[in-house]
DNA sequence: TTGACTTAGTTAGCTCGCTAATTATAATTA
DNA sequence: TAATTATAATTAGCGAGCTAACTAAGTCAA
C-alpha cells in the first residue's frame, strides 16, 4: 500500500523530467494524489473498525452473512465474494469462530463442508459498528456536494476502466 | 485493503436499511467505489512493477534516492520520507542492497549509522522502469479530459481533508 | 464399480507491513 | 567525568494477505 508522505512537488520532478521524457508533472502528481487518497481512506477506516475490534476482512465477512436471508454461507462462497483466497478466508472465519460472531454448522449433504452462520453476538456487534459507520460515511459524503460527487465518480469510474494500460 | 468484490446494490442495501436508520445506499455504494478504485490502481501499479522485480516499497526507496542531489539518505530519513516504519525500510535497504541496486556507506561520524546511496545497478532499474511507468500514467490520466480531472482531484482532496470525521 | 478427476477445507511457508524490545553509540547534564 | 537519556539500526515476533501442496469427500465415466 502506497504510504507515501512526501509526493513530489513540481520542483522534484523537474529533476525527473530532465532525465525522462515521458514525465507529465501534473499527470504523476494527480495519479499519486488518488492513490494516496485511497490508501488513506482505507486506513481511516480500519483504524475505525478496530475501535470494534474489527478490520476490514472480519467485519466485510459478517456483513455477507447479514445479506443472506439464512444468515448462512460456506467458507468458499465468501472467500470469493470477499475477493480473498481461500486460505485467507479460512482464518478470519476461524477468528471469527474463535471470537464467538459466527457458529459453524457442518454440512448433512457434503462431508466435506461446512456452513457458517451470523449468531446473535455476531449481529450485535453489526448493530454496533454500522450505525456508527454509516454515518461516517454520510459526514465524509456530504463534504462534496451531490453532483460534484456524482461526476467525481464518474471520472473515477473511467479511470478504473481504463487500469489495464499498466498491464500490457 | 479492501478487495469486496461485490460492492452492494441498491436491493441489498435496502434489507440493511431496514435495520439501519442512517444508511444512505448511494452514499454508501459511492464511498466503496472509492475505496475499491484505490485498491484497483494500487494492485494495477504493483503487477506493474512486479515485472521489473520491485514493489512499491522498493521502488520507492530507489526514487527517493534518486531526488537526492548525492543519491544518497540514511535508512531513517528514507523511513521518515516514504511513511514506512524503520523496521519496514531496514527489511527494504536490505533488500535492495542484496540485490545490488543501491551500496552502503557506513558514516564516518557516527558509528550507528550509514547511508545507502543509489549505485549504477539502481540507476539503470530506475531508467528500465521510470519511463514505462510515466508513459502508462500518462494513458491512464488522459482518459479524462483536463478540467474533468482537475475537478476530480479537487474533490478528492476535499475528502482527505474530511477523513478525520471517522476518528470521533 | 472402480479409477480418475474435482472440490472444500486446511496447512505450510512465503511477503511485506507493523510494534516493541535490544544493542550500540552519541549527546547531555548533574 | 559519570550517569542518564536519546537516537540509529536491528531483531523478534505478530497479522493479514498470498500460493502451492495436501487430505478427505464427492462425482463421473469407462
Amino acid at each position: 500500500m502506497l504510504e507515501l508522505k512526501d509526493i513530489p512537488d513540481s520542483q522534484i520532478l523537474k529533476k525527473f523530467a530532465d532525465r525522462y521524457d515521458d514525465l507529465n508533472p501534473l499527470l504523476v502528481i494527480q495519479f499519486l494524489t488518488i492513490l494516496r487518497i485511497g490508501t488513506d481512506l482505507t486506513e481511516v477506516l480500519n483504524n475505525f473498525l478496530e475501535k470494534y475490534g474489527l478490520l476490514q476482512g472480519r467485519w466485510w465477512v459478517l456483513i455477507l452473512l447479514m445479506r443472506e436471508d439464512d444468515l448462512t454461507s460456506t467458507p468458499s462462497q465468501l472467500a470469493a465474494k470477499a475477493g480473498v483466497s481461500k486460505a485467507t478466508m479460512n482464518g478470519l472465519v476461524n477468528r471469527l469462530l474463535k471470537d464467538g460472531l459466527i457458529s459453524r454448522i457442518n454440512s448433512e449433504v457434503d462431508g466435506r463442508s461446512y456452513l457458517v452462520k451470523l449468531n446473535s453476538l455476531g449481529q450485535a456487534k453489526l448493530d454496533d459498528v454500522m450505525p456508527a459507520y454509516y454515518r461516517r460515511v454520510n459526514k465524509l459524503m456530504h463534504s462534496i456536494n451531490d453532483a460534484d460527487r456524482d461526476q467525481m465518480i464518474e471520472q473515477l469510474m473511467v479511470l478504473k476502466q481504463n487500469c489495464n494500460v499498466f498491464e500490457s
